[in-house]
DNA sequence: TTACAAAAAAATCTCGAGAATTTATCGGCT
DNA sequence: AGCCGATAAATTCTCGAGATTTTTTTGTAA
């Protein structure tokens, strides 16, 4: 049969065998789950579901059931499918979880890391540049490309990484933050400023200056959390308290 | 229908809804993987399997992809399930990632904790106290029920952490290392040394000190590392090295 | 004897329909 | 008017059979 899932270059999650419907199906949901087609809270009903993607009910409930694993999407028995809120308080706790997983894999990344990884560094750096130049279109193409190539990036810096638990789990905790970042794009989109940040972790990751690094790194992953609260997006529960 | 699971205190994971097939096959087989009745590395057919938990292939595979997210069973597109398989190495890297969470948990415990932990992590304690005394009779009845109050004790433990994706982090793990711990208790069970551990860990806990708190839970998490590296269980790759 | 290729068997993946449960609607009562 | 229970609709959960793919077996030739 062979759908023509256009995902040639697409390293992620769950990959490996692209060739299941189930498999095509999970990562045209998520997509749109990133984007934000399926808003969070939103109640994924199978019925519907089904004809939207082509694909018969069993099909469908396997992929829900991948998405859930990777936190995307939440299941209460005998009550369906629901898209995970998205609030304040989980971008804090996906944030400060992130740090704390993305900050010791890329220590034990320069622990590890020889001339190969430096080498997969630039080069993943060097097509992030590339694709954060092209970012002024401001096309959907245009930034699903960048964030998959910002993706590749994270991933070569924790690729030295003697743990491949660790660099799995990194891998999750990058997937869920995708859908803060975006709406975080959405504001401030500050380009250079990203590209900074990137350029700074190459360089101090390069110099061997782990806690430089880090620090870097933390303010990093913390971005979206600042821009979202201060800009406001998202309903802040206690937004009026300052009255 | 409501069949009887005989899970009536479970804290276990992806549980609030155990009255759907999918979840009753799911803890059923995850039981069995973690006993050993389903050996690491061994294919999961479903057409066997069907037979074996009475229910539809279908949900089967909704079973055994809940296994998936944690880590028990692996699934490779077109080539069905395995059993997770067992190494040395794994073990080694999941303590590590253990360690990591573990110790970063209880420190947040730590500080947010209040009466109510403590009355929880004491309370926890002395129920596991009492289970480790009855595990002299060596059934598989009160190792299973050990094993229940030891997951609660140290789920007490890190309780106060405001970070649920810390917390539910922490349980996946834990459940991931239950098969190793059976393990090791194999060999020398010394169940007098764990509860000593047990016991130094509340003490430090309610000392309110962090730093002793976190030495002894490193121990802790590593000792079947040690436990398995020493018996020589699992075949450890360069074992022929020594000669 | 070993290697290679085609046929057979087994297993997975996929589907649509039926049973059980949850949710929404409507009528009656305080 | 507002609340509560019964009926109806919608949705989820479950199943067994059929289509694809993978694995094993078998036969043939070098």
């Amino acid at each position: 049969m062979m759908l023509d899932t256009s995902f040639t270059s697409s390293a992620s999650l769950h990959d490996g065998a692209p060739a299941t419907l189930i498999e095509t199906a999970y990562r045209e949901i998520r997509r749109n789950i990133v984007l934000g087609v399926h808003a969070p809270g939103e109640k994924l009903r199978v019925e519907h579901l089904k004809t939207r993607y082509a694909v018969s009910s069993g099909t469908l409930r396997e992929a829900l059931a991948l998405l859930v694993s990777d936190s995307l999407v939440v299941a209460q028995g005998q009550r369906g499918f629901t898209v995970a809120p998205m609030s304040v308080e989980d971008l804090e706790d996906l944030s400060y979880v992130r740090s704390l997983v993305e900050c010791e894999a890329v220590r034990q990344s320069l622990i590890h890391g020889g001339d190969e990884w430096e080498g997969r560094l630039v080069s993943s750096f060097h097509r992030l540049s590339l694709a954060e130049e092209r970012l002024g279109a401001r096309t959907a193409e245009v930034y699903e490309e960048w964030e998959r190539r910002n993706f590749e990036f994270h991933e070569a810096l924790v690729s030295a990484c003697a743990s491949p638990r660790l660099i799995r789990l990194r891998a999750t905790l990058h997937l869920q933050a995708e859908r803060y970042r975006k709406l975080s794009a959405l504001d401030g989109p500050r380009p250079r400023d990203v590209h900074n940040e990137h350029q700074q972790i190459v360089d101090h990751a390069l110099a061997r200056n782990a806690d430089k690094l880090v620090e870097v790194l933390q303010k990093h992953v913390r971005r979206p959390v600042d821009v979202i609260l201060r800009s406001n997006l998202l309903g802040t529960p206690n937004a009026d308290k300052a009255a």
